[in-house]
DNA sequence: TCTTGTATCTGTAGCGGCTACAGATTGCAT
DNA sequence: ATGCAATCTGTAGCCGCTACAGATACAAGA
């Protein structure tokens, strides 16, 4: 990761779609190493770099945490197995899918209840109720 | 919301299955009105405290947003129409139907791609060729 | 060489929606 | 009077960024 680094973090960013800031704070929070610099201290960045700056970036839009991440390139740093990652996938994925339940169970009660709705001006509503209900006493 | 002020945070916090810091929480930030107090100054809620405490957990519980609840709670107050609720609602129902199409998105893919996983021991793994794909260039 | 304009630098604070302390005070029962 | 639980205020932390401010560095043109 030391040879042929040369491109700045704005190309680094223009190259990978993420955030300057961002990537700032990926090397802050030891995601992604720190790189050389040119004497004036900016960054210098390889291709390395940006493999991985775009396995990060991948994983983030698969809603992997920042703590997942680091396992996962960890894992493939160092000589990982398929199992040991298909671990990380289907133990993130369970949350995906608790989430998408929880959601769903949202969205059926207010598309109901938003049926329900007269809408216009009156001075009832069915949505109103529901939000003053206490579920489970 | 001034008389039959009778009970403590602790109770109301029990009552309505919020937690306390919350409670002063939604204080600080306006949601919940400032109650009056003992002499030594320990908060003392009402029936009415405790009921638009419930609304606001109900929201919550449907994912509405700290605004969301302000805006409700604003029309609530000052005599809604079912239509102004109505519009409310059905906005969040489109931030929710959003998250959830992103979320299936992100199951698909991961549930596709870990179906394809040998597992075990095996040095390979499409997980990681996923993550290291970049998608639209 | 000088200047201009952009790129990058560091450090800090903010977002939402809480949660978790520390350290002081109050309330209530014995 | 005492002891202990409840509550008080104020501040800092969580996640994953994002947005500044104010200081430098770099690259291109005159």
């Amino acid at each position: 990761m030391v040879d042929s680094c040369n491109f700045g973090i704005g190309e680094l960013s223009r190259r990978t779609a993420v955030n300057i800031e961002t990537i700032r704070y990926y090397e802050r929070i030891g995601l992604l190493p720190s790189p050389p610099r040119t004497e004036g201290g900016h960054r210098l960045y390889s291709e390395a770099h940006r493999k991985r700056l775009v396995f990060i970036r991948r994983s983030r839009e698969l809603g992997f945490t920042i703590d997942e991440i680091h396992n996962l390139l960890g894992l493939v740093e160092g000589g990982y197995t398929c199992g040991e990652v298909q671990a990380v996938a289907l133990d993130h994925l369970k949350h995906i899918r608790r989430k998408i339940t929880d959601l769903r169970r949202m969205e059926r009660t207010l598309a109901d209840t938003a049926a329900r709705c007269a809408g216009g001006t009156s001075p009832d509503c069915p949505i109103v109720d529901v939000l003053s209900q206490e579920l489970r006493q």
